[in-house]
DNA sequence: TTTTTTGT
């Protein structure tokens, strides 16, 4: 992690928040309304809308300040960011899922709050995802996998809206319904969630994995199914990463893999964890790269 | 409690 921290911190900061943001604004306004390309000059015009993203306004501060503090310590990766008002996601436009999202957790902010209901909230495709690359409701559709969240919705009750923003398509992975996004995945959601009563923040990186496997030739091959007429992947394993921060500014890092696929509830979560570096090679990310590793005093449980 | 799908 730390030996790349440079690096990644320059070009954070060269292209700076405000640009992703800006650029997500924009994808986000082109679905609701095509643009005259003809405003941009030097813009390539295809038959379909460019991927290229001019200079836009920028959204409002609040959003802004939200999403700094989603992110303070550090993006796992820079590939299509979207912000959501209380999750940011980056999406995998080849596997028609997302890359990682990222989210804050407190105890406050997962307070439920009266009248907030997720049975009012209905999963919708991501319109600010080019259609070619955008995941519908049909490719899951008898599928036999659930649309699992990777932000959960149990983490955004506090507000009818926030809870709704979970239900983008873009948010989902096809998971094994019975025994896996139903229960043992869950059972690692609630235990994310219980973790804010011990600590003052929650920071929370949740992605797909498409793992090697040894087939009996001797070599090793990806090999995951797609679903739908958008060959949306289904994930062999996903991952969450969490870091807790202490009142005194204390890191506790852990971080978690589970394979995609139905688990005996009598497993304990513990046998779940990995060392954080192996879930970086696995996934192509570099996670909490803004926190010097000397400050994470514990990693799944051990002292560093 | 929270996570969902299916068929009416």
């Amino acid at each position: 992690m730390a030996g790349h921290k440079i690096k990644t911190l320059a070009l954070v900061s060269s292209f700076g928040l405000s640009s992703f943001l800006a650029g997500s604004y924009y994808e986000r306004k082109i679905a609701q309304d095509p643009p005259n390309l003809k405003k941009f000059p030097g813009l390539p015009i295809f038959g379909t809308v460019s991927a290229a993203t001019p200079v836009s306004p920028v959204p409002s501060q609040t959003n802004v300040s939200r999403i700094s503090q989603i992110m303070k310590y550090g993006f796992p990766g820079l590939d299509n960011i979207r912000s959501f008002d209380n999750y940011v996601l980056s999406y995998d436009k080849r596997n028609r899922v997302a890359h990682w999202v990222f989210e804050h957790i407190t105890a406050e902010s997962i307070k439920p709050n009266e009248g907030v209901d997720r049975s009012l909230c209905q999963f919708m495709p991501d319109e600010s995802i080019h259609p070619y690359f955008r995941s519908l409701n049909s490719d899951y559709l008898k599928s036999g996998y659930d649309r699992g969240h990777l932000a959960a919705a149990g983490n955004h009750k506090c507000s009818q809206k926030l809870v709704e923003q979970t239900f983008y398509l873009s948010n989902m992975a096809p998971q094994v319904g019975v025994g896996f996004n139903r229960d043992a995945w869950n059972k690692l959601e609630r235990y994310v969630r219980k973790l804010t009563k011990t600590y003052t923040n929650v920071y929370c990186c949740t992605g797909p994995l498409y793992l090697p496997r040894r087939e009996p030739d001797g070599k090793n091959y990806v090999k995951y199914e797609v679903i739908g007429a958008n060959h949306v992947a289904v994930p062999t394993h996903f991952f969450k990463v969490v870091v807790c921060e202490t009142s005194d500014g204390k890191f506790e890092m852990e971080s978690y893999v589970m394979p995609n696929q139905a688990i005996s509830d009598e497993t304990p979560l513990t046998s779940f964890r990995v060392p954080p570096e192996s879930i970086e090679k696995a996934a192509g990310l570099l996670f909490f790269d803004n926190i010097s590793r000397s400050k994470i005093s514990k990693i799944n449980g051990k002292k560093n």
